[in-house]
DNA sequence: TTGACTGATATATATTTGCATATAGAATGT
DNA sequence: ACATTCTATATGCAAATATATATCAGTCAA
């Protein structure tokens, strides 16, 4: 099964990999649509998700770029006040783009 | 003769090699002090720091974590927020860790 | 000169990357 | 039931390139 071995990831990797995947699924992506618009292989993105890979800045770039997500670094010491930023921005869920409906007050009402 | 084409580069790359530039000057250290540091090998941060190579994101987390650096992806909105935030945690100059006094009313110019 | 320091280069190795293909599952038709 | 097709993700292998080890060249000072 290819050991993928998740505990000797780097923490920081762990959360940059969960952010890509995460925002894939919200824009409902598939591998290989993520793979046509990043210019990323499929079978790469697939590596890459399944956390065996130490992937390149490039590549990292690419698909971030197309998922709307920004690579930056910052000084530690202003991360938690970022991630506060990052959690409001979130709340407002400006959605510009689709965010999935959910809840929308469907017709049949199920409560 | 390596590529060493800045104009291929991009924008996030050279912003984020920048930066760790940028923070190694601000803390004095050598490309071999901070390869001792990170476990990067110094002739592999002469490199990157020429912006001859794509490196690889472990890499780029040693790096940046000795630098006290932390890197990570955030939505593209929340962007502009962030690096005001950013700008006024480095108008305060906190410095809990060294900045380098440069005009240290110093004991002993240890210069 | 010697010595200690800086960043750059050469060669060899380790790993990602890309292409082609394989596997798994769902839906549809015969 | 079985086959077929479509979609989504995973894998094997060759090629590209990052990385590691060792060495090189320059600078400054004693």
């Amino acid at each position: 099964m290819m050991c993928v071995d998740e505990s000797a990831m780097d923490y920081v990797t762990e959360q940059i990999l969960a952010s890509l995947k995460e925002a894939r699924g919200r824009k409902g992506y598939s591998q290989r649509e993520l793979s046509a618009r990043s210019g990323v292989p499929q079978s790469h993105i697939s590596k890459i998700e399944s956390g065996g890979v130490d992937l390149r800045l490039s590549s990292l770039i690419a698909i971030a770029r197309v998922l709307d997500l920004e690579l930056f670094v910052a000084p530690r010491k202003s991360v938690p006040a970022i991630k506060s930023v990052i959690r409001s921005a979130q709340g407002f869920q400006d959605t510009d783009e689709a965010i999935p409906p959910a809840y929308s007050l469907s017709v049949d009402a199920d409560e």
